[in-house]
DNA sequence: TGATGCAAAACTGTCAGCAGTTTTGCCGTA
DNA sequence: TACGGCAAAACTGCTGACAGTTTTGCATCA
């Protein structure tokens, strides 16, 4: 079945507030890396930056702060949210945790074409990665595609949303690097196999290893 | 040593903004029930109900709408999320998930008073119960001292925050009969002496099955 | 009786402005 | 030069108001 294209983010609807157009920005801004963690930003700099009163913008903001990406103390300009080292361990932990669930029932409930459709995508970047042709990073969209296979809808949200999002924000503190790891390939190979094969036990181990060799290798600068 | 009090929702701050106080009233009014699933609210009735104008409620909406616990299309009200039972199958697997990590977590670094008081409060728990003296959540309780004890601050604030909050909306829909299961204590017992044992794959496990148990028992009505 | 259309009421989205707080930048002093 | 202190600037928190949209309730008609 063709999936319905994900969340409710769907982005620039024609009838969308100033609101959330203002919202969908300011997530793009802190996900690119524009605005950095722990920066503070002022709601008027940003309403004129958007061309909009403050009203909007303080909205935004309050969304934001609901999914935890700005934290706001009384009378004080907000702040993006900051992310210690530690933080992005307990992260990964769920991280590994969920995704190895996503696994396991992706192996239930993904269909046949979709595994396929993954499984050659996958080598086809491979081969383009050799070829010094590829940049995009496929680490992300396996697992995004996986977790899109679960058929569990708020596993996908978390995941490919507000985890993904919270965890971009150290990726931005140090010095951004990901992927580009060939063992990586080797193991997502394995897990697409184990999907085929519809062993979800195996892929589930095989994600949760996965993922927590990531932890192990997470860069260790202790600001 | 003695834990930094979970999150920093810091109920009634001394210096709370109306947005804050307006925020944490309309999250209790959904939580406690009085807000049900698929109701419209009106901004304009909530300012008046708190004393301030639409501003700080626009606010707090936001920020609910952050944690998705407020739906709101363009030009109409806001509205408490509606969850269906396939959400709830879908958030308990999540909910297995993790609190599966924060059993193994716990399991190493719980440390051995907290799990000596956790324990003998079940038991007190447990004989209050059978004296009929007894009518607060112990499974809750149980559930939340287990994720602290993970030292996983962002599961706590998951598990016992925003998944809560998610959760406590279909209670409310299929009739809310909170445990009140005889079974559950034996399976809580067993799971506080894994943790006794330092056993974290088997506290894990038990854990894992303890929750799979309650989505087989989940009501069916199908609205 | 039951469907339909319409006007009034209610409500959302947005803005400009005011009061009170924090931050900035400068000036005098040691 | 380095350090407080203070006034101006910047900013947050909140309010009331206005335009445009949705909902409500009534009256009309088949």
């Amino acid at each position: 079945m063709a999936q319905k294209l994900s969340t409710d983010m769907d982005s620039a609807s024609e009838t969308a507030s100033h609101a959330d157009r203002v919202y969908e920005a300011l997530t793009q801004l802190i996900v690119d890396g524009e605005l950095t963690p722990g920066m503070a930003v002022s709601e008027a700099q940003l309403a004129t930056r958007f061309g909009c009163s403050r009203g909007p913008v303080r909205e935004a903001v309050s969304r934001l702060q609901g999914q935890r990406l700005i934290v706001q103390a009384p009378n004080l300009r907000p702040r993006i949210a900051s992310i210690e080292r530690g933080d992005v361990v307990q992260l990964f932990q769920m991280r590994a945790a969920l995704e190895g669930l996503a696994c396991r029932l992706a192996a239930e409930t993904m269909s046949d074409a979709d595994i396929a459709a993954l499984e050659s995508d996958l080598e086809r970047w491979h081969a383009a990665l050799k070829a010094g042709t590829a940049d995009d990073i496929p680490e992300l969209d396996v697992h995004r595609r996986i977790a899109a296979g679960s058929g569990n809808r708020w596993l996908v949200e978390w995941l490919s949303g507000d985890l993904y999002r919270l965890l971009s924000l150290y990726r931005r503190k140090s010095g951004d690097r990901p992927g580009r790891r060939p063992a990586a390939h080797d193991e997502h190979w394995q897990i697409v196999r184990a999907l085929r094969s519809r062993d979800g036990d195996l892929a589930e181990s095989l994600m949760t290893s996965h993922i927590e060799r990531a932890i192990a290798r997470l860069p260790h600068l202790d600001s």
